[in-house]
DNA sequence: GCCGTTTTCGGCCCGACTGTTTTCAGTCG
């Protein structure tokens, strides 16, 4: 695990043990600070290195040296104190859904309840019935969140996965036709590399019966809350969807709001109420008077901000670079003049298909990647026909076809021309591989287009790809290779805080589809987003480039 | 505990939904 996701855990630990002794705006503190340093996207020993803890938005005096002392010994003493006075399952406790602070703290002091077990237990033995504020109803939801919660831990989707469902979903309520605009928003709008659940915003004339459908769609497995302008549904993976419905000239405000990050949403809003502006999810105001909603881009004008791509608005300097009037100029998807990782499976037909799908996404090159062996008259065969049967009479819209080389590293390494045929490399490192080779002097690299493929630093989600894929990242600059990104993670590839320490490192990118279909080269949008949040600019990507594989130098030196 | 587009001290975002209440606390987004 990696030592930010570590020093995370112990700060909300500190946060709900704070709570639960009504402690009042320390948590909330705490709770900052965790969440900031899971944004930061820099390892702290790194940041502690450089002086910079106390950059970390939310992170002051007290929570640094804590910070400190967790680097220093593995622990922090305060946090251990605290737990001495609660007893583990208390915490747990406040896991249930609709059991917070309060609920859990009356538990344990009146009724003597340490745990979900002896919540069950108490309610089984009828203890609960009576107790002021515990009416039948919510006796009844707690016996079934605990008998359905025993032993299942919640989980975080991968982004990849969780952008198929919405995908879905959306579909499903649009073909309802009972709503008018629709948009993810959320973490997977920010396209963060997990996301907790999927978050939709939608606006109707006739909410209730949006609202009503969407709690009725196939593959619900159960309704958490339903009102008026929202409700929140889980599906039957056991994945949690929020619908959120507003009125048309709402709907910039409640995007605005819907997309957060939350410590993104509380920054805007305190900044308003200093300029005697109200902002919620239904527009900016002042006083009585709406000023602001239709549009994003009218919520942070009235705040005298320019418009911030959602994938940056994490509290991590993008506000305080939009007040000065600077945003970060993004890579967009329709920067991209190609794909450089497209696969053969032999189906038929399948380069047409290929070709087609690139014409779609306005792609103007494929690269089509070969795995060896790359000699003898086999590989000259199987080149030959690759261009050959690739759709070029297809007209003037048809995408070129680039053949790329793939093989392991050491190999790829090694090599001193490109085989025959071939317009680029493709270098594999193997799962997992901790470190790259030691950089080869540089007379001897020939400047060959390529980069480092199938990306997968981790083998399990809690190993640190931060930390990992830092080597690689200056290796890659130092000697002029580009390193993918997927839009599989949070696993494969380069996550987005690894990212955005290559961007200003100067190690290049290639942006890859991650095809699971042939021609589908959706998921690029993906690729581009987790690019995004890494403040990325398109002179970084490779494949934004007319000619990739033109046999300059990867990287401006 | 953190922090500064009038504060180095005095504030700390704002609203929906639920269950229980006879007017709102707690939890969640
Ligand atoms: N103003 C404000 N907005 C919030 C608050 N909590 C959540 N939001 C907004 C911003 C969030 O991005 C959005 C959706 O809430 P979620 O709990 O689903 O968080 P988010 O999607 O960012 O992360 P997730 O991956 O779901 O954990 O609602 C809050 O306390 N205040
Ligand atoms: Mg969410
Ligand atoms: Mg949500």
């Amino acid at each position: 695990m990696s030592v930010n996701v570590e020093v995370s855990e112990v700060l909300l630990g500190i946060a709900d043990l704070l709570e639960l002794k009504s402690e009042r705006f320390k948590p909330e503190a705490y709770r900052r600070a965790a969440r900031s340093i899971l944004g930061a996207g820099e390892d702290l020993r790194t940041l502690r290195q450089n002086d910079l803890l106390g950059a970390i938005p939310g992170v002051g005096e007290a929570i640094r040296r804590k910070i400190e002392e967790y680097l220093d010994s593995g622990k922090v003493e305060y946090y251990e104190r605290l737990k001495q006075e609660i007893p583990p399952g208390v915490l747990a406790l406040m896991r249930i859904p609709g059991v917070g602070p309060k609920t859990a703290s009356r538990f344990y002091r009146e009724l003597g309840i340490d745990s979900p077990a002896a919540l069950l237990d108490a309610i089984g033995h009828d203890r609960l019935s009576g107790v002021a504020g515990f009416g039948p109803r919510k006796i009844q939801n707690l016996r079934r969140d605990l008998e359905k919660a025993s032993g299942t831990v919640a989980r975080r989707l991968p982004l990849r996965t969780a952008w198929a469902i919405a995908q879905g979903v959306v579909r499903a309520i649009v073909a309802a036709a009972l709503v008018d605009q629709v948009e993810i928003a959320g973490s997977l709008r920010r396209r963060r590399e997990s996301v907790g659940d999927i978050d939709i915003l939608a606006t109707s004339g006739s909410p209730g019966a949006a609202i009503e459908t969407f709690a009725k769609l196939p593959g619900v497995r159960q309704i958490v809350v339903k009102g008026e302008t929202k409700c929140t549904v889980i599906l039957d993976p056991g994945i949690q969807v929020d619908l959120r419905v507003v009125p048309p000239e709402s709907f910039g405000a409640a995007l605005q709001y819907f997309t957060g990050s939350k410590d993104h949403n509380v920054r805007l809003r305190t900044w308003a109420r200093e300029r005697g502006l109200k902002i919620n999810e239904y527009g900016v105001l002042r006083g009585e008077v709406r000023v602001a909603g239709a549009t994003e881009e009218e919520v942070y004008r009235a705040l005298d901000l320019p418009w911030i791509p959602p994938e940056i608005r994490e509290n991590q300097g993008e506000l305080d670079g939009a007040a000065l009037g600077r945003v970060p100029s993004l890579v967009n998807l329709s920067d991209l003049r190609g794909e450089l990782h497209q696969h053969l499976l032999g189906s038929d037909g399948e380069l047409s298909e290929m070709a087609a799908g690139a014409t779609r996404q306005g792609l103007q090159y494929v690269g089509v990647v070969l795995p060896g062996p790359h000699e003898g008259t086999d590989w000259t065969r199987r080149v030959r026909r690759l261009r050959s049967e690739w759709p070029a009479k297809g007209g003037p819209a048809a995408p070129r076809l680039l053949v790329g080389y793939e093989a392991p590293l050491g190999e790829i390494e090694a090599m001193r021309e490109l085989p025959p045929g071939v317009d680029y490399l493709v270098g594999l490192p193997g799962d997992g591989t901790p470190r790259p080779p030691a950089p080869a002097p540089t007379e001897r690299v020939p400047f060959f287009p390529w980069f480092l493929g199938h990306l997968r630093f981790a083998t399990d989600p809690s190993e640190p790809i931060g930390e990992r894929a830092s080597p690689w990242i200056e290796w890659g600059r130092n000697v002029g290779v580009a390193l993918e990104v997927t839009p599989d993670g949070p696993m494969d590839g380069l996550d987005s805080g690894s990212i955005r320490r290559a961007v200003d490192a100067g190690t290049s990118l290639v942006l890859s589809a991650g095809s699971k279909a042939v021609g589908d080269f959706a998921d690029l949008e993906l690729s581009i987003g987790l690019a995004r949040r890494g403040w990325t600019h398109a002179d970084r990507i490779l494949n934004a480039a007319p000619d990739p594989a033109s046999g300059r130098p990867t990287n401006a030196r």
